[in-house]
DNA sequence: GTCGATGCAAAAAATTTGCAAGTAA
DNA sequence: TTACTTGCAAATTTTTTGCATCGAC
């Protein structure tokens, strides 16, 4: 049997029950693209590649998929200036902890898992303090480096 | 004299000069909006603002010096959102460094200056280990907490 | 004088909304 | 059955482009 996916549930299951969501076809075919997706997926891509599974799925319920996804913190959604929205899965309960390193000049992303050790010190002295500062019940970070990529420094 | 500007001169003037950008009127009037916006413009934003003390400057004008200005530094885009970007000054010498806190419920964004020592230690050897391991040049970084604010929490 | 910069109008994209019909629970 | 979801088409909004003119150096 898959790894998270026991007797046909899906770790997402429980969260969507529990914010009286619905567990729908296009639903779970759009967190399956997620789950296989490589790279940062548009929505315009999400779209294409869940049109194979399940051909009915409209760009509509993509863009409101992702906007659920993106408040209950399972998505997150990123701008690297290309002028279109990313997303990516987090809320995975095996998912790899990554960054990103972003190119200035061309737009290249490079996800990096390095130094996870030193930010997860500097996190979690943070989190902590800006909970109780702020009284804010932190759920998520979004940490990215700005550069010139090998290629751009020449 | 007002401080960052002796005898007409802007601390931008050089790094205009630099990169063979000319020191327009629109330019200017852009630079000073920003240097003394106290929260985080849109486009149209800053548009308006602009507009103020020099009328003619175009709404095209305003997107492409931002990109200009983002290109080198000099300022930063975010995505809070709520569908526009958000621009920022970061770039100009007496800038106080922060990031965002941004409730994901009702999307307000609270600036932090808060637990920067521990940020400084973190970011110096991510910077390092980082620029080493994939020969980028970084200049710069984006963090950014989600979550629930004190309100939406209830 | 030269060449980059600008404003305007138009275009292109991306994302959102209204609504009747579909479907999970 | 009930109420949440969905697809489609249309609308909205943001951002980009073409081009003739303007202006910084």
């Amino acid at each position: 049997m898959p790894r998270g996916n026991r007797g046909g549930q899906r770790w997402w299951h429980g969260r969507f029950r529990q914010g009286g969501l619905r567990i729908t076809m296009g639903r779970e075919a759009i967190l399956n693209v997620l789950t296989r997706a490589k790279k940062h997926l548009s929505a315009e891509e999400i779209y294409l590649a869940v049109r194979q599974q399940y051909p009915s799925i409209g760009l509509t319920s993509i863009y409101r998929t992702l906007e659920i996804l993106t408040g209950m913190g399972l998505v997150q959604k990123f701008d690297f200036g290309d002028g279109r929205a990313r997303f990516e899965l987090t809320g995975a309960p095996d998912q790899e902890h990554h960054h990103h390193l972003i190119c200035r000049r061309c737009g290249r992303v490079i996800d990096y898992r390095d130094f996870m050790e030193e930010e997860l010190e500097f996190l979690r002295i943070t989190e902590r303090g800006l909970s109780k500062k702020y009284r804010f019940e932190i759920s998520g970070h979004m940490i990215q480096f700005y550069g010139l990529c090998e290629k751009c420094r020449a």
